[in-house]
DNA sequence: GCCACAAATTGACTAATATCAATATTATTG
DNA sequence: CAATAATATTGATATTAGTCAATTTGTGGC
């Protein structure tokens, strides 16, 4: 009966892997994600994204089930981020996207995941 | 003095907007979002995502500050997304990175950035 | 000026998340 | 088989996040 060929080391590891984000921006980076990762929030810049012109918050109210405050708390997390920006004509606030924020995210994504994107 | 000349409308819009992303669409999204929507684990995946070869959890534990039931805390969130396989030889285990799962996120927020992103 | 309406804010409540200490599990060594 | 070492799991705790009801703010109509 052969021998177990299991070579058995001593240390886990040949070399030492590397970050190359830095601890500044993964938490930067990290921000700007969790703006984005709520099925609401992102529904909204799915909206947003996808329409030539501003928005007004009631149609994205009503675009949803939840109550009028509840969008207006998610508008201020995704303006706040940057992501979006609130334009007033009347009594009527109209939000559009922040295209190069978008941009922002991508670019961080691709500096992320690093080579393995390329792939 | 020259009357204001701002038009007052009765409907605050002309054309009602659209979402591309379906609902279970944005609660994944959002959920694959979520599981990189921090600091520690978006350098987790940066480090498995630039690296060769598979990662020792020790060596991932090494590279923070935080406790290894913490890092292994986060592994495990990162497997459970499915971004992140681990692999078990003796008594250490080493993680990997799953390549189609990150292009699975840049292929999502291209679709939610819908036509915006193209600008 | 008063009323109606759109949006934002505040306060309260619940659910989810990050962290650690302690313990359990699994594999290796002697 | 006892001792050690690497990960994982459990339990507890503190913080954060999502939601709604109630209220406030700002704007236009009468």
């Amino acid at each position: 009966m052969k021998k177990e060929l299991t070579v058995i080391q001593n240390n886990c590891c040949t070399s030492s892997p590397e970050i190359s984000l830095e601890r500044s921006q993964a938490e930067a980076g990290a921000a700007l994600l969790a703006s984005i990762a709520d099925p609401t929030r992102l529904s909204i810049v799915n909206m947003l994204a996808g329409s030539s012109e501003a928005v007004c918050v009631c149609d994205i109210t009503e675009s949803f089930t939840l109550g009028q405050p509840t969008i207006s708390h998610h508008l201020r997390i995704l303006r706040e981020a940057g992501l979006i920006v609130g334009d007033k004509r009347g009594k009527w606030v109209y939000y559009s996207i922040v295209p190069a924020k978008l941009r922002e995210i991508q670019n961080l994504l691709e500096k992320a995941f690093a080579q393995t994107a390329l792939a």
